[in-house]
DNA sequence: CCTTGATTTGAACGGATGTTCAGATAAACC
DNA sequence: GGTTTATCTGAACATCCGTTCAAATCAAGG
């Protein structure tokens, strides 16, 4: 009694992923078993070791994968500069906001299970995540040289700015009383004046 | 072979603690066996339930006490009315930075392990963190009546400004490139500029 | 329809887990 | 200095862990 019928890698191997996704983001990465993500995908455990080597790259794919289709997705979304430096924090802030909340659980996990990965692992994703922040980064220091922003430090401004938008995602529900268009606006409106001098 | 010279209650009962929450933070609760904890004590595994009646408990405990910790702190920290509500804002601001920088360990622990608690021990520290959220809150709402704050959403603005200055945490090191003060006069700098509207 | 090869099972491995408790130990008190 | 009592050890419990692999199963190709 071993596969059961309709059962193929190309479907097993995306369900394993997102078992384990789903599961690390609940949970935590240490508090699941590959038995327990065997179980959700209806699989015994050695049939795992058929998508992944083993547990901890299991993890790191998924944040790899993650943080590449986050980086991938605003490259994509960047306005063209002749927008203006204005149009492009507004887009970064929406853009973060908006994709961010779509995929909740794999920017929990990305972000709680950084003290699981093998140092190496860790420091390809803490890579990734530094690309991103100097995306923001770059727009605030454009920003400054055109007059039109005052930030002191552009680093951590990006840093504090990251930290306020993913934070949306602690509260924000898909049916609550704010839209994610309301939200974007409510954001838009602080990270704006918080990087603009007064008058 | 029992009892080490010089052991006692009052001695090994916060050794526990501070071993305990040193260990969650960095390698996460689940991650951490009891005879880890044990180890770094200096003891063996059973004399820890000398101090806790079980390992959920031992978590649960570090979270309120640092929470109630928190919140004491504030209260005896927060400027008379007299002052004004910027002064009050100011002061949320430079605390939380300072208190949370002081005590990483207990804030990641509190943040991070959420998930790890029983649904009874969950209520009680996510209605702790609530609390702290509505001091804040309030004095958002105070400075809106004020004519001198323009916050559409008082309690929203609340989440997002504590999630920027918490995440101080992520990347401040105490002999880093910036003291703290410095590090505290600019998350002032953003979060005035956040709530107050342009001229 | 029969073979081939991908996919899964089910059992097994050594070791770690949280918790309990009788017995050993040493500090505190009379 | 002997007794009491708080504290700790060391072993044991049943259960779970990640991983491996021969054998079983089934979809696809000829």
């Amino acid at each position: 009694m071993a596969r059961t019928q309709g059962s193929h890698s190309d479907i097993t191997g995306p369900r394993v992923r997102e078992a384990a996704l789903h599961l690390f983001a609940r949970h935590g990465y240490a508090a699941v078993s590959m038995r327990k993500i065997a179980a959700e995908v209806g699989v015994q455990a050695g049939a795992l070791y058929n998508y992944t080597p083993d547990k901890q790259t299991l993890l790191f794919e998924l944040m790899r994968a993650h943080m590449e289709e986050l980086l991938a997705a605003w490259d994509a979304a960047t306005p063209p500069p002749e927008a203006g430096v204005r149009a492009a924090l507004e887009a970064f802030t929406r853009f973060h906001i908006r994709f961010n909340t779509r995929r909740a659980d794999a920017v929990f996990v990305s972000y709680m299970e950084l003290r699981n990965l093998d140092p190496e692992n860790f420091n390809v994703i803490e890579g990734l995540r530094r690309d991103y922040e100097t995306r923001l980064e770059a727009i605030l220091r454009r920003g400054v040289a055109e007059g039109r922003f005052a930030v002191a430090e552009p680093r951590i401004a990006a840093m504090a700015l990251i930290a306020m938008l993913t934070g949306v995602n602690t509260w924000f529900r898909e049916r609550g009383r704010l839209s994610l268009a309301e939200v974007e606006a409510l954001y838009w409106d602080m990270v704006r004046r918080a990087v603009t001098n007064q008058g």
